[in-house]
DNA sequence: TCGACGATCATCT
DNA sequence: GATGATCGTCGAG
């Protein structure tokens, strides 16, 4: 009987507003190693699919990578950026809709000391430094391509229960890295709870 | 087949 | 604030 019970594929088949809004202040859990590795998520993004620039699905076709993205919603999309960060996704939506939710940070609240050697820093570490970034989020917790597909349901990676963030302690801002969208790269999209010291960036509003 | 370009991060000035 | 690392993906030819 574990503290963190996996929510419900449905939770994450509605819209990608949404499920980044209600997926602040739930768990992000990794099993590896017969370890467990677990962050309270604290910043999101969404990437409505078909119709936003800034989404790998903007085009409204699937290709070779993007095929997990118009899957129904409940699965890991899982890329690589930059030819050297992998960056972990929850699909959003029903299938076809190409919508996802991007696990931009989260603050570690168990296995912190092997997300640390995950990373390569020390241990403790200082808030951020662990999983303060996508990049970073996903280094921490291993995850990488492999991982592209998977129900979060159940099985290695899942998203759990946790205490829902309230609307008022949640800060709305626009999505980092994406200017070049045009006009849906100013699209309040982003969503932090507010004040925590493990968003990727320091006080951004 | 080739060229351009990232949903980033660490390190430098 | 600026820059280099580094490579899979995509669209053009």
């Amino acid at each position: 009987m574990s503290r963190f019970r996996p929510l419900p594929r449905r939770f994450h088949q509605r819209d990608a507003e949404v499920v980044a809004r209600e997926l602040l202040g739930r768990f992000l859990v990794r099993h590896v190693g017969g370890r467990r590795l677990a962050l309270r998520i604290v910043e999101t993004e969404a990437y409505l699919g078909e119709g936003d620039r800034a989404s790998h699905a903007w085009r409204g076709v699937a290709t070779r990578r993007t095929a997990t993205l118009f899957r129904a919603g409940g699965c890991a999309y899982v890329y690589l950026v930059y030819g050297l960060h992998h960056l972990f996704n929850v699909v959003a939506g029903s299938a076809g809709d190409g919508m996802a939710v991007l696990v931009r940070a989260g603050e570690p609240v168990e296995g912190g000391a092997r997300m640390a050697a995950n990373r390569g820093v020390g241990w403790p570490a200082p808030a951020g430094a662990l999983a303060g970034g996508p990049g970073k989020l996903a280094q921490a917790l291993d995850i990488d391509r492999r991982h592209d597909g998977l129900d979060l349901a159940g099985g290695e990676v899942t998203i759990a229960r946790g205490e829902p963030v309230e609307a008022a302690r949640i800060a709305v801002g626009p999505r980092i890295g994406v200017d070049y969208a045009g006009e849906a790269a100013a699209w309040p999209l982003r969503f932090a709870v507010a004040g925590n010291p493990h968003v990727s960036r320091p006080h951004p509003w």
